[in-house]
DNA sequence: GTTTTCATGTAACCCGTTACATGATTCA
DNA sequence: TGAATCATGTAACGGGTTACATGAAAAC
């Protein structure tokens, strides 16, 4: 899960550890999805290792998959804030990325934060797997819904107050989140069901006259060299 | 968390591994926490080992501390079926659940689930621990609340439709989860808030007129140095 | 000049899961 | 007779967390 969210915020532009951690808390902070140093380093260091990242010092090399540079150890870098080693990813890594998120199964639907970590990515998608997820969620909730609604129905009696808020309320959530579903499948089916919802266009690009609603990932994932370079000092955003 | 939910469920009554966890998905399955017997049964192990509950074999003995009954090695059982467990809580299990609930402090309260695990076994606690705990609960989720909307007020730009839409779904749910607390809380201090929600009433039972909305647990546990005894039958809450 | 923030990392642990192994009993 | 359900358990693994260790630069 870490992983997949490391790819997808590099897939965005290079960064530092400490930098991803941060990124990490503003867009996935909302669904309770962290992350720890403690998590976030190693994984780094494993996914240099496979190939999927490459680590640059600033002021140095390129270190892939062998060891650090071995030249300068110790040189004081670009902004003169201690050594920090800058992930780039590797068309390994994008391939990857792109098959984590194809790959999200069934199984993959039923963990809450994970569903959150695809979800955030998905401009890095393309629309059939967003679809796709979605869908598989969907499944999953109403499938949840629907056994508690069972549970309340056969069992009510033999629990208490609390038990019975606790079901209803799980009940409530579930339906919500059925609700939403439906609304993201609809909008990405290019039909909304309504154009009165809080959510309804905003998922729309507005320069897009047509039925497409939205049309996030701009590289299709080219597995040789990225189109998507930037300059440093702008980050161009959708 | 696990230990915590089969001290709640004995609590009401003897049961089995198999059973144990059936009760188990059915109570807290709406609110994604159901466990496998891959955890259940090594945890009804270690928990035997140190007391908190006893293992008896239905037909044969009781099995404490020590190991498992030497006598009468597989006798056919009761019931006809293979060999159960029943396990009972003891005055020491008893006890230790009346510790967890209390000693629920801030950290408990920022996972979800194990918030659910307290609150689904609120009634066989004080009212003054439940009250503490759905207070800890909402503290934490006005945190998160806040945080997503300074992120949402900050860096909004930086992020694209969905990461936007994620954001925005994050919010709409602590909200809601607040106004939910609130609505638990409210009640448990005996003022409703309003009587037209769904919720309302349901937590006081039908058969009391006065102020006090719950009165759960109708078994004291039995400390020593707890200030909070209470005679069986039940509790003075306050 | 001390505290805060930036920055990277390791080691130990925690709490669960999946997959596997076993076997009796009931039901179709 | 064969499948489903009841019933208990182990081994290997997984994916994170907390606590610890270190140190430089910036802010106050």
């Amino acid at each position: 899960m870490l992983e997949l969210a490391i790819l997808g915020l590099l897939h965005e532009s290079p960064m530092h550890g400490y930098e991803l951690r941060k990124r990490l808390l503003a867009l996935l902070g909302a669904i309770r999805a962290a992350f720890s140093y403690g998590s976030l380093y190693p994984t780094l260091k494993r996914m240099r290792q496979r190939g999927l990242i490459v680590e640059e010092t600033p002021g140095g090399g390129v270190a892939e998959k062998g060891a650090t540079v071995k030249g300068a150890p110790e040189k004081p870098l670009l902004t003169g804030r201690r050594a920090r080693k800058v992930y780039r990813l590797t068309p390994e890594g994008k391939e990857h990325f792109a098959q984590l998120m194809a790959g999200a199964d069934s199984a993959h639907a039923a963990d809450e934060a994970l569903f959150g970590v695809h979800f955030a990515f998905f401009s890095r998608t393309d629309p059939a797997t967003r679809l796709r997820i979605l869908e598989a969620r969907r499944r999953r909730v109403e499938e949840r819904r629907e056994r508690i609604r069972e549970a309340l129905a056969r069992t009510a009696e033999r629990l208490d107050a609390y038990g019975l808020e606790l079901q209803r309320h799980g009940l409530e959530t579930a339906e919500r989140e059925v609700r939403w579903l439906n609304e993201l499948i609809a909008s990405e089916e290019g039909r909304s069901p309504r154009q009165h919802t809080d959510f309804g266009d905003p998922l729309a690009e507005p320069g897009r006259p047509d039925a497409a609603p939205i049309q996030g990932t701009p590289d299709p994932a080219p597995s040789a060299g990225d189109p998507n370079k930037q300059g440093k000092g702008g980050m161009r955003d959708g």
